[in-house]
RNA sequence: GGGCGGUUGGCACAGUUGGUUAGCGCGUCUCGUUUACACCGAGAAGGUCGGGGGUUCGAAUCCUCCACCGCCCACCA
């Protein structure tokens, strides 16, 4: 049956219209069949917290999207769920701040329901901005990291990790965020330039003689446990062995040897401190030396730090400085700008203190974690160096406890006398430790009776880490055995450090499997002038604007623009490219309905002539190769294959080459015209498909729904090559474009129009006059051609 | 200090295993209302591919050094 189209795209309204459509008919709701390979995404649950959506949101998430259209289309039983990472820090301060509350005045669980509230406004607007952009996620299918699944899960793989004797608890130095006041995890850092100065310090060794030392560091005097010197440095080697008195303290340290002081920096006489970085630590562990921990939990000088006790860890520097040079004891100060280690969650430079926390063990276990890294399917491939790199740079075994309210429990309980810890069972998961009761009436070691609750939440990462195999917790049925492993994970390259590696290292643990078969790494959303999009700069556009004014299709195609892993400008022209491209799409929609009488695909044999080959021929090439560049998560490629085919070679090209037939009187050459037409426009608009998924879908449904079973484009296959066997050669018809190229490029250079007949035309180009004579008079419109 | 990515006409980008006059889009200029489309069509101008050196019959494409931009890691006594 034939429709009337509206004569020009309604873009808004199209739109709004399929979106309702997908979401009532259930149109990407997973449906478990046996008969068609899973694909299972996990993508990043967003922190709901996150207030500043803008484009690079909406392109890492299309980026992936492209992907998992072509695969539905290409057959793949596709599980899309959608995570929210609700739980953690980040809500937690943007709750603080947004309310303007002081946690010490505020009971827990008060506090906990704030961040429970705003999170459930967080997902929605991402549940919208998704739901608007087309996202083709099952939204009966979605969780959030402090839902009773994710915590059970969490939970259950920690007490997994106990038995498995990786996971323990220690009192030792843990990196430590005194504005937050937690503990944090290696990945947690982030680089921040400061201006500072380096101290000159005077000590004396035990015997009298002067010594001098350079730090930045010098409100860590009080915590100074030795000093250390090259063995090979001929100023200092006759000191190892001996003993510094501490200036201001007056207390004695060892002198020690060791190979890595570099004798050119500084004095060449290295402070130990407990503990200032990672040296100090290393040579802590490695010497055994003192602990004498300085640094309480909120920033300030505890007990050791003697007159200076309950000061700042600045104001502290400013006295013992200002004491030194009293003392006489500080000899220069020098202006450096160095780089030092902030919690990337507010900004604040982290300190090492003493306490007790959870870790993961994760050091020593290189090769394991390269091993599973190369099991899996990076792309693009150069992204592995990144996890590589990561790999090779930790330290630090993976301290997974947090001082903090909201986040998920621990599944832990100690004895009150003897500290054991004891887990809860795993039929009753999910628990929190402060509401439910200890599964023992006593303890196992030491039969106390008493249980205290454990204090701490999980680090996020502990939680999200588990999503590969959280998402089939979101299903019942048969299904569940295998939506594990997932196929792709997809995320940007910042998040290779944590999310991808904890992931790893989650599965290894708790499956000894890889947790996703592909990972697909995405770039950054730049602004305009290719600055990274930033909160601080405002130099974004909220998504909603630009999908009012641009449509989704539209964004979808800028967000195309980026090879894989390569970041992506905004480019308001690229939108206009988009919006363009789904117009023109259109327009064809519209030539096919004025002159095709029935949309449907001819049994009979069809009389192609030279033209309909050659296009179909070039649609072969162009399924080719975009299905090969989709494959391959090149979707920047595919579209470009696919834009090309369609403007260069059908609209420029073949449509015009044909129209003259639908103006004569051969039913047979129109019946062709009109049959190639059908096949080619089908197979563009499929292609199309992933891409534009909303004026694909309008098209489909007018003209091509009745074609096809599917209800949907999107839930129809990827197009197949047209066989071509026992049609004409056409191999040659390169020249007789070319003679087209000839005429069209002599009437508009003379001011002739196009569509102006012309009694006749000399030819430089050589064609095969019988064959394309024909052919290229009608379509240029001149009555006599020759050479 | 180590690593990754980038540097191609005014702008934003493609350039597969090295091979004929280096492509596309936008912009610019000139034309054209051809019955899908002026959110259109045809045509033109414009680059020697960041810089130096090398390999090769031949390099934007391989090697080497350097510069600049972005990012990651490490160090900073």
């Amino acid at each position: 049956m034939k429709k009337e189209l509206p004569k020009t795209y309604n873009m808004e309204e199209v739109e709004n219209k399929w979106r309702k459509i997908w979401a009532k008919e259930k149109t990407y709701e997973f449906n478990y069949d046996a008969k068609r390979p899973l694909y299972i995404v996990d993508t990043p649950p967003p922190y709901v917290s996150a207030d500043h959506l803008h484009a690079g949101h909406i392109m890492s998430y299309s980026q992936a999207e492209f992907i998992i259209r072509f695969k539905r289309m290409r057959g793949y039983n596709v599980f899309y769920p959608m995570g929210f990472d609700d739980n953690g820090l980040p809500t937690e301060r943007f709750v603080e701040k947004k309310y303007n509350i002081d946690e010490s005045k505020i009971t827990k669980s008060e506090f906990v329901k704030i961040c429970l509230k705003e999170t459930e406004k967080g997902a929605e607007r991402y549940r919208k901005l998704w739901n608007d952009l087309g996202i083709s996620v099952d939204w009966s299918k979605t969780y959030s990291t402090i839902s009773p699944v994710a915590v059970k899960v969490s939970q259950r793989s920690l007490i997994d990790l106990w038995k498995k004797k990786v996971l323990y608890r220690k009192e030792s130095p843990v990196l430590w965020c005194p504005s937050c006041q937690t503990a944090v995890a290696q990945a947690d850092l982030e680089d921040k330039e400061s201006d500072s100065k380096m101290n000159y310090i005077s000590f004396k060794t035990a015997k009298g003689k002067d010594l001098t030392i350079a730090t930045t560091r010098p409100e860590l005097i009080p915590a100074c446990v030795a000093l250390y010197v090259n063995p090979k440095d001929a100023r200092f080697k006759n000191l190892i062995g001996e003993k510094a008195v501490v200036p201001l303290f007056n207390y004695e340290v060892p002198i020690k040897a060791s190979d890595e002081v570099d004798a050119e920096l500084g004095t060449g006489l290295m402070m130990v401190c407990t503990w200032g970085d990672q040296d100090d630590l290393d040579k802590w562990r490695t010497d055994n030396l003192d602990t004498r921990a300085l640094i309480e939990e909120d920033g300030t000088l505890r007990k050791l730090g003697g007159k200076y006790q309950g000061l700042k860890l600045l104001e502290a520097r400013e006295r013992i400085i200002d004491d030194l040079k009293n003392q006489g004891c500080l000899i220069k100060q020098e202006e450096l700008t160095h780089t030092v280690n902030v919690h990337e969650r507010c900004g604040v430079p982290t300190e090492f203190i003493l306490s007790k926390q959870w870790f993961i063990k994760i050091t020593d276990m290189e090769d394991v974690w390269l091993k599973r890294g190369k099991q899996l399917n990076w792309y693009p491939g150069y992204r592995f160096k990144d996890y590589e790199l990561w790999v090779k740079s930790i330290k630090w075994d993976w301290c997974i406890s947090r001082q903090r309210y909201y986040g998920v429990p621990f599944p832990i309980w100690y004895c009150s006398k003897c500290e054991e810890p004891i887990f809860a069972r795993d039929e009753d998961l999910p628990v929190n430790p402060f509401e439910d009761k200890p599964p023992v009436k006593k303890c196992p070691k030491c039969k106390g009776t008493k249980f205290i609750p454990e204090q701490d939440v999980m680090d996020t990462w502990a939680t999200s880490s588990c999503t590969p195999f959280l998402l089939r917790e979101l299903v019942s049925g048969k299904a569940k055995d295998k939506l594990f492993p997932a196929t792709l994970r997809a995320n940007a390259f910042e998040i290779i450090r944590t999310w991808d590696f904890y992931s790893i290292v989650k599965s290894h643990y708790n499956f000894n499997t890889i947790p996703f078969k592909d990972v697909m790494i995405s770039g950054h959303g730049f602004d305009e002038k290719g600055k990274k999009i930033s909160k601080r700069l405002g130099n974004y556009v909220s998504p909603d604007t630009l999908l009012k004014k641009y449509g989704a299709d539209a964004i979808r195609y800028w967000a195309t623009g980026a090879g894989l892993g390569q970041n992506l400008r905004l480019n308001i022209e690229e939108f206009k490219k988009g919006k363009k491209t789904t117009i023109k799409l259109w327009n064809v929609a519209k030539f096919l309905e004025m002159n095709i009488d029935d949309f449907k695909l001819s049994k009979e044999n069809i009389a192609f002539e030279f033209a309909d080959i050659w296009i179909m021929r070039e649609l072969n090439e162009a399924i080719e190769k975009a299905t090969n560049d989709f494959e391959q998560y090149e979707f920047a490629k595919a579209r470009n294959e696919i834009d090309s085919f369609f403007w260069s070679k059908f609209t420029d090209y073949y449509i015009e080459f044909i129209k003259y037939r639908f103006f004569s009187d051969d039913q047979k050459s129109k019946k062709a015209a009109q049959q190639t037409l059908l096949i080619i426009f089908y197979s563009i608009l499929k292609m199309f498909a992933p891409i534009l998924p909303f004026v694909t879908e309008e098209i489909y449904q007018q003209f091509f729904a009745e074609m096809e079973e599917a209800k949907s484009i999107h839930l129809s296959l990827w197009p197949e090559q047209i066989e071509l066997k026992n049609v004409s050669d056409v191999s040659d018809f390169d020249s007789a474009i070319q003679a087209i190229d000839e005429v069209r490029k002599y009437k508009s250079e003379s001011g002739i129009s196009l569509g102006a007949q012309l009694d006749e035309f000399e030819l430089e180009t050589k064609i095969d006059m019988e064959k394309y004579g024909e052919f290229v008079r009608k379509v240029v419109r001149v009555d006599k051609l020759f050479f």
